[in-house]
DNA sequence: AACTAAATTGTGTGCGCACACAATTTAGTG
DNA sequence: CACTAAATTGTGTGCGCACACAATTTAGTT
């Protein structure tokens, strides 16, 4: 019933406090048999160590560096840093610290420059988006020789040197979009897939979402529904989107789905005709301002929720399992696929789950 | 930079411990312009109680009665229960006791029997699906003379007892299936609402989310397509199960879309034919063994999910929040509407979203 | 056997706070 | 002004553990 401590460990093996505490934290000088009889007594009681007593004791504090685009650099980014402070506030105590190295998402110099300055701070680990594939993986490369390992959300890329990845399939969430477009798409009808946006060489997953897309319709035997895909990388110069845009209306007068890979649907959507709403199945991504407007004013038709906030909460709470709580965790977290749309949006946004 | 103590701030203050901590915790018997001048400072150095210290000395564990129905008896509650475990392992160790007090779901004396263990065993809350309402009301009375609030979840009653509630909004969860059924109705196709179940009496929620999927057909004009609704008590008698069902069919010909109030959708679709299952669009709740099944066999069409895991997740964090972290709550924690199909549902289940 | 180095074990202290109790100051009374 | 009760303030101790260091035992060498 009681609480069993070290004391009542050392008192039942006749030993001292300080032997007992070598055996349980493993510093060694310890004769084997003693360490054996130890352990025994430790399991048969069900020892479990006092977090309180032992965080308050050894002052330690674990340092996070958290290397991740700077929101002022991309909206969608106040997210995951939402959901890091939230989870920091449910166990800061156990001695946590947290080191922000924001990076202006469009810009690879300061993502190493930042990346750079988080391994030189020399945290226990830093909590990452690589969204850089290639930079990233240089950078992991050194960390794994200060032992330093990376929790990654959003973008999954592989190295040995990851803890683990929380963030969505992104496959699957085209695969997904093929079925929601599937619920309304008559035989004929055009899929168009666009992409836009800047370092597209780096972009691996939103390949794999056009990939995924394409795969639903094609293991549904739907030839007749054939899918297209662009990229535009200069979506910001408003006159040759206009340009782009128009012409590939021109190109598919069949066009009935449009997929965007990435949060930018609004860019086109708000150079779309009332007409164009009407003939018009849309799925992008992400909950950002622009976006959930368009979804409210029935524009957009489902917006695929990548937890954004999420993302940066698990990040936290998984360095909190494998660091503090000494847990086992899973290398690979894929997040749900959210289907958000008009009707359900308000949830989304009000109370997000992980509830305050 | 360095943690404050109360030392510091006694040593500023010019008192001793004792003093800053009779003001700290409110403990009164110290001189007015004392505690205005600690509380200042405390307040300029941006004092933060070190809770590992505080739950160390205090030795005071917090106890909450879990007041939920026993899995054996409908296995949807094992969902909210993995969630208490998974938030308890990230803060048992503030100092968090737990009382299981199981209830068999259709037995309204057992659960009035395991209110009342709990609220003998007096814990510091209750966290419960108050799924008899009446006799929650009753329990709520008592709970809150001894100051013992509860925390709900899944159900959502109104008493000023209450903490807070965790769950989905009914209504809307109606209204979204409106939708659904929306993006392949046709002029003419019938909506029929099916509320299997017993204890229809106390089944507020239930004719909630009916209301929500007829207010979605008449806000849109959709005249010409009726909702009708059907209650059967007696699903567990297979005979007669199947007697009305078929009746339904003969009464609706032109039924087409079909909406189940609860989880118990995979009663009746287990006994519809291949034809029906191309005629009919399915929507249920809860993500349960037989649901699942169906939905990944296209016999399901959506299931909207109620994050079981994430209410007995939040409930837990909730609670922490309020009790040891002092923070404010909110009262009303609408949880999302999550559209489950057979394209995504595997990210629901693998990998739930507190991210392990 | 005497002695030293190495291996093993024991002890003291403090982390920041809560709480019981002791000490001091102030107010109230005749 | 002496004296007491009440108000206010100060001090000591322990929560369970980590860690530095002291003490003891054992092994190795001549």
């Amino acid at each position: 019933m009681k609480k069993v401590t070290i004391k009542d460990i050392a008192l039942i093996a006749g030993v001292s406090r300080g032997t007992v505490d070598r055996v349980i934290n493993g510093r060694g000088n310890v004769a084997i048999e003693v360490e054996k009889k130890i352990l025994k007594i430790a399991n048969d009681l069900g020892y479990e160590k006092n977090l309180m007593a032992s965080a308050l004791a050894s002052n330690r504090t674990f340092k996070i560096g958290i290397v991740c685009p700077d929101p002022a650099s991309d909206s969608f980014w106040e997210q995951p840093r939402e959901g890091i402070f939230r989870a920091l506030e449910l166990v800061k105590h156990y001695g946590i610290k947290v080191e922000y190295y924001d990076f202006n998402l469009f810009r690879k110099d300061e993502f190493c420059m930042q990346m750079e300055n988080a391994l030189t701070s020399r945290p226990d680990a830093i909590l990452t988006a690589p969204t850089f594939t290639a930079e990233s993986m240089e950078y992991l490369e050194q960390a794994e020789k200060l032992n330093l390992p990376f929790i990654t959300i959003n973008t999954e890329i592989n190295h040995p040197g990851i803890l683990c990845y929380v963030g969505q399939n992104s496959y699957h969430s085209g695969y997904l979009a093929g079925r929601l477009f599937h619920l309304r798409l008559k035989p004929g009808d055009e899929i168009i897939a666009f992409n836009l946006g800047h370092n597209l060489a780096n972009a691996q997953h939103y390949s794999d979402k056009v990939n995924g897309l394409k795969a639903y319709f094609s293991e549904h035997g739907m030839i007749q529904n054939p899918v297209f895909w662009y990229e535009f990388e200069e979506f910001m110069d408003e006159p040759k989107l206009i340009e782009f845009w128009h012409n590939v209306q021109i190109d598919h007068p069949k066009m009935k789905a449009i997929f965007f890979t990435n949060s930018r649907a609004f860019r086109i959507v708000h150079l779309m005709t009332a007409e164009d709403f009407k003939k018009y199945d849309i799925v992008g991504f992400d909950m950002i301002e622009p976006n959930i407007l368009l979804l409210k004013q029935d524009k957009i038709d489902f917006i695929i929720n990548q937890n954004p906030i999420q993302q940066g909460y698990d990040g936290i709470m998984n360095f909190v399992n494998h660091f503090i709580l000494k847990k086992q965790i899973r290398k690979t977290q894929y997040l749900p696929l959210d289907i958000v749309l008009k009707e359900n949006v308000d949830f989304y946004l009000e109370n997000f789950r992980l509830g305050q």
